[in-house]
DNA sequence: GCCGCTATTGTTCAAGCGTATAATAACAGG
DNA sequence: CCTGTTATTATACGCTTGAACAATAGCGGC
């Protein structure tokens, strides 16, 4: 019986392909239909290597589920400009894709299924959910600024809180019937929303 | 070796106790955690019982989600009064107990975990969705024409997505992380986003 | 060019899974 | 009180799971 010729990986690289293999797994399969062999096959190696790189399954989860609030959050957290600029941006960003897709939702889910189930689950949650929305109330403040409006810390956090809230409502109806709105309806919705709770234009207005 | 005695449940509720008890061990333990063993101790009964009320473990798990999205719906959809009042309670129902809380957050996520794996929780949750939203539609219809607000379809088929996104979206946030939260705070948030959002007062200006 | 290290393979194991089936206890009707 | 029906228990089966382990192939250092 021949044994298969393999290769060895680059440092840390396989690490990263067999977390990527999870969460193909997680979505299209579920957790459960997510085992080490699935995942296994579908980073192109044995299951057996799974436990020389992570101490357990349940390990190797917790880490594609940072990996997974890293995607959801990164792009969002880096926009660049002018105070109107960022918060156009920003809410752009979480409602098209690749943030916005049923990917995406499924491995959300599947996670959040599990933060009653998993503590440490839960802290990676609180943590992501806490660094976004004070990414949005920093933008607000600036925003609000910019345009002499007051904010005091108050307003700005019931206004995060309420923006935060329509926007991932928003990827939520998005990511799961995408087909049931027009190209850039949501976006759009989501823009004047934005101007009826801040009370003020961002720069959509039509000609 | 004695057998244990047993009673005969009357007809049909031997079915809802199973699948309450199915929603039970998904909450607890997630939908892996949900076995039929598991399950059947939960409602007090042995494992074989299961496949005498239902087909299969998934036709079971089918049916308690359509309890799940009924017991999200149902409250919200029978509010009654005059158009001002049945849009402010349905607002605050879906953002207090028992609507609001972690069970059921883990219950709908699991579950959304699944549409890309299951075409038939897919087509469940886009039914309930769809129903969620034209009462939502319907409700402000009532309420814009009350008012005199003009309300031509098309604008109330907008503020019916934006505001099921709100509403969506605080849902998750106070289910996830209800902790950070004040009293009424959601509630509240919810409240003056929605007047933003219509241009008018819902009756919850504080005197 | 050999040697040691370790990343990778292939195999095995006990536990738990959903399901199938036979035995039996409870109940309804005559 | 007996009899037929069926809801329920108990047990068994084949399969998959996460994990453990020994064997080995590839690679860096000498």
């Amino acid at each position: 019986m021949n044994r298969r010729s393999f290769h060895r990986a680059p440092e840390g690289e396989r690490r990263q392909e067999l977390i990527e293999a999870t969460l193909d797994c997680i979505s299209e399969f579920g957790l459960k239909g997510a085992t080490v062999r699935q995942i296994a096959i579908r980073a192109g190696v044995t299951a057996g290597l799974v436990r020389h790189y992570f101490e357990s399954k349940d390990q190797m989860v917790a880490e594609a589920y940072r990996a997974v609030i890293a995607s959801l959050t990164d792009k969002a957290s880096k926009v660049e400009g002018d105070p109107e600029t960022r918060l156009r941006d920003f809410i752009a960003i979480n409602l098209t894709e690749p943030v916005a897709d049923s990917r995406s939702i499924s491995l959300w889910a599947a996670f959040i299924s599990q933060v009653r189930v998993d503590p440490e689950l839960a802290e990676i949650h609180r943590e992501g959910y806490l660094t976004f929305r004070n990414t949005l109330q920093e933008l607000l403040a600036d925003f609000l600024a910019a345009k002499g409006k007051p904010a005091d810390a108050e307003t700005c956090r019931a206004l995060a809180i309420a923006i935060n809230g329509l926007v991932d409502g928003l990827w939520v109806e998005g990511c799961l019937a995408g087909d049931l709105f027009r190209e850039g309806e949501l976006v759009a919705i989501a823009m004047s929303s934005v101007e009826a709770l801040l009370g003020t234009s961002i720069g959509t207005a039509k000609p």
